[in-house]
RNA sequence: GUGACCGUAGCUCAGUCGGUUAGAGCGCCAGGUUGUGGCCCUGGAGGUCGUGGGUUCAAUUCCCAUCGGUCACCCCA
């Protein structure tokens, strides 16, 4: 197995992907899914040249003069789908989501893989600020369906390439009189890209920037609005943000909006979530179609990690409905054949598969939290019986062999009737 | 890519200042109950002590290499 590529195939997953999904619906955004391998140009025009996961982080597949990138992210190829297929066409503004593997060859780390897995949104073809909220808003209506607490959201604008470009010179000039103060990385980005700077975990660098100047001052009026507009709406629906002039994405293509969410449980990869407008990544991409755009982007493994600090109660892989208990070999035939019927009929049914005595077959039907058990032996089968018994209160009745089902259902019923908790999930 | 730490049973971990058959708890299997789970009791299976090499009379233990893992830098989800 390459380094950094586990993969949880656990219920908490399926838990998680429900619960997303579920979300998503609930705020109307649909579905979309595009290649795991797509083209390196896409990327490359996409995340930026000189971005580090164009320079130094993607896995590139080679076929003849072709060259292919496992996605290191989904809103390029998003982009590139909605401009393919003409989505524009369909009218109005998509709101679309996706879940699914991305791949980033970095050294792993706690919520660092380089196979991990990415869900979000993205809302293209409304310039509106309230589509910026918006996607906030079902970021943060993810967390809270998962009961996530204690996360903080940060907000800024990252303007216009012109005005960030004016910012950044006026940073580098600021910044270069105080080269000394810098760590070695520091320097590097002062000629590289000074914004990342900004995003420092060095204390001293820290020091130094609150003096610094802020990109907010660079900004012209339409840009200042712009971000007003997504604040009150924000505020309007009683979101709490921090704002923070010091935040900056690693990926080209955003501008204005800009936000992250983190977490305290999560260790040094401390994001949850991050996003933000992108309304010339299509441009970029080479269309000269319009397609303003906004999303977030949020890993799974670090909501699992969040899930997993803060102790919350994952519900489990459901049990089946009933466990065939066998004894002997002609019963071995029976709990096949029979689990075959009932699960025909929508009961889902499960028996042992390596000839185990009836004591390990009655501890593996708890094991499985089957309610019901259906035991029958020679005796049984040549009476045309089987045993029912309920794991629950112990008691055990005789059917005739015919009635099993609508029997099992029956019961079933009555249990389900019973229970006054909340149906986990409906089969 | 750089650095630090860690690899003993399915899992969590003891242990050996180098020396007869490497342990515990949990889990697993079986018996106690001629065909009945959970609790309890008894027994059992399961380990080339990550791998390769070196030092030594002797290495799971020391050394080197290698592979794997973890965390941090960096970067970001």
């Amino acid at each position: 197995m390459a380094d950094g590529t586990a993969v949880p195939g656990s219920s908490a997953w399926q838990y998680v992907e429900d619960v997303i999904r579920r979300t998503m619906a609930r705020f109307h955004f649909e579905e979309i899914r595009t290649p795991v391998l797509e083209e390196e140009g896409l990327i490359v025009r996409g995340i930026g040249e000189g971005s580090d996961i164009v320079t130094k982080e993607m896995f590139v597949v080679e076929r003849g003069n072709d060259r292919y990138v496992l996605r290191p992210e989904v809103t390029a190829p998003v982009m590139r789908a909605w401009l393919q297929h003409h989505l524009e066409q369909r009218g109005g503004v998509q709101r679309l989501y996706y879940i699914g593997p991305c791949f980033r060859a970095e050294r792993p780390q706690k919520g660092r893989y380089r196979q991990f897995h990415q869900f979000g949104c993205e809302t293209i073809g409304a310039d509106d600020p309230r589509a910026d909220a918006e996607v906030i808003a079902l970021m943060l209506a993810v967390y809270d369906a998962f009961g996530i607490t204690g996360s903080r959201l940060r907000i800024n604008t990252l303007g216009l390439p012109e005005e960030r470009k004016q910012y950044v010179e006026a940073l580098r000039a600021w910044l270069t009189p105080h080269k000394d103060t810098l760590s070695e990385s520091g320097r590097q980005r002062l000629e590289k890209n000074p914004l990342r700077i900004l995003d420092t975990k060095d204390e001293r660098e820290q020091a130094l920037l609150r003096d610094a100047p802020l990109l907010i001052d660079f900004t012209g009026e339409q840009t200042r609005e712009r971000y007003e507009s997504v604040k009150q709406c924000l505020g309007d629906a009683g979101i709490d943000f921090i704002e923070d002039f010091l935040l900056v994405r690693g990926l080209d293509y955003y501008m204005h909006t800009a936000f992250e969410l983190e977490s305290p449980d999560l260790g040094a990869q401390s994001a949850l979530a991050g996003g933000g407008r992108y309304d010339l990544l299509a441009s970029a991409l080479g269309s000269n179609c319009p397609a303003p755009g906004v999303g977030f982007a949020a890993g799974i493994e670090r909501l699992l990690l969040a899930l997993d600090a803060q102790d919350a109660t994952i519900p489990e892989a459901l049990p089946p409905d009933v466990f065939l208990v066998a004894l002997g070999d002609d019963a071995q035939r029976w709990a096949f054949r029979e689990a075959q019927r009932l699960r025909r009929q929508g009961i889902s049914a499960s028996f042992d598969l390596k000839g185990r005595s009836m004591k390990a077959q009655m501890r593996e039907a708890h094991r499985q939290r089957a309610p019901f058990t259906l035991i029958a032996g020679q005796t049984e089968l040549e009476a045309g019986v089987v045993q029912l018994k309920n794991m629950d209160s112990g008691e055990q009745v005789q059917l005739s062999a015919d009635k099993v089902p609508e029997h099992i259902s029956k019961c079933l019923r009555d249990a389900r009737g019973s229970e006054d908790s909340a149906p986990v999930s409906s089969r």
